[in-house]
DNA sequence: TCTATATTTCGTCAAATAACGAAATGAGGG
DNA sequence: CCCTCATTTCGTTATTTGACGAAATATAGA
């Protein structure tokens, strides 16, 4: 029960589901989605922390970067629903689409403030 | 969005949850959920109004009850796709199991006032 | 090492939420 | 019409949540 509340609740903010269908365009960093929410970094820090803490997505150090990207495999029943569903819904949305136009448009080096490798 | 968030913050209170996998048994009066659920009346019935407003549930008025029951035909896709999974969820889950036993167990006399017809 | 950048953690504040009891509303039966 | 019971609405309170900025942590490069 917990469990499921807890998917649930990571679901019911709308900044976290714009993180989401972001995520759906390909892995991003924080910064990244940071730039198109127009929040404090350590908000958008705090709402991936709860998208993970409910196995909704992953993250994976490269650098001194974090990327996150939906966890495809996740382990749960609830999230192997939720999510596939979740990427049906909401693909006319209007801000959704304004989100993935700017992940599309923004390369990282506008986003973050240095691009290196 | 504002839908979408609306299902989704109706389902993260696990009062909530419970009240939906009790009327999988059977639709039920607010003193027989707010009898197992051992919560205010009121605040019993701002759950419901909670879930109704999610178009997650149905209320009908029967003399001086009202009688809530699951929305089998909800009318949009969120819905459509969470409430039949709900319903294969949470079906081991002791809390769920002892709440359908009592709501089974209790005939409505007991868990309301009087029982008149 | 020093600096710059990316991210997380912490402390704080305002707004939203869940709970309660009391009061208001509605329906049925003396 | 009065009384009772079921339910909702309202006002209050404690807790949770979402936001921010500042401080802490980590990494890469000069």
């Amino acid at each position: 029960m917990r469990n499921l509340t807890k998917v649930f609740k990571a679901l019911s903010d709308s900044n976290r589901v714009r993180i989401l269908k972001m995520l759906e365009v390909r892995p991003l960093c924080v910064c990244e989605l940071t730039n198109a929410l127009n929040l404090a970094t350590s908000t958008v820090s705090k709402h991936l922390s709860l998208l993970r803490e409910a196995e909704l997505i992953l993250d994976e150090k490269d650098g001194k970067w974090v990327y996150y990207r939906l966890n495809e495999t996740v382990s749960h029943a609830y999230g192997q629903t939720i999510l596939p569903a979740i990427r049906s819904w909401l693909n006319e949305d209007e801000n959704v689409q304004e989100d993935r136009e700017q992940v599309l448009a923004t390369c990282r080096e506008e986003a973050c403030k240095i691009y290196e490798k």
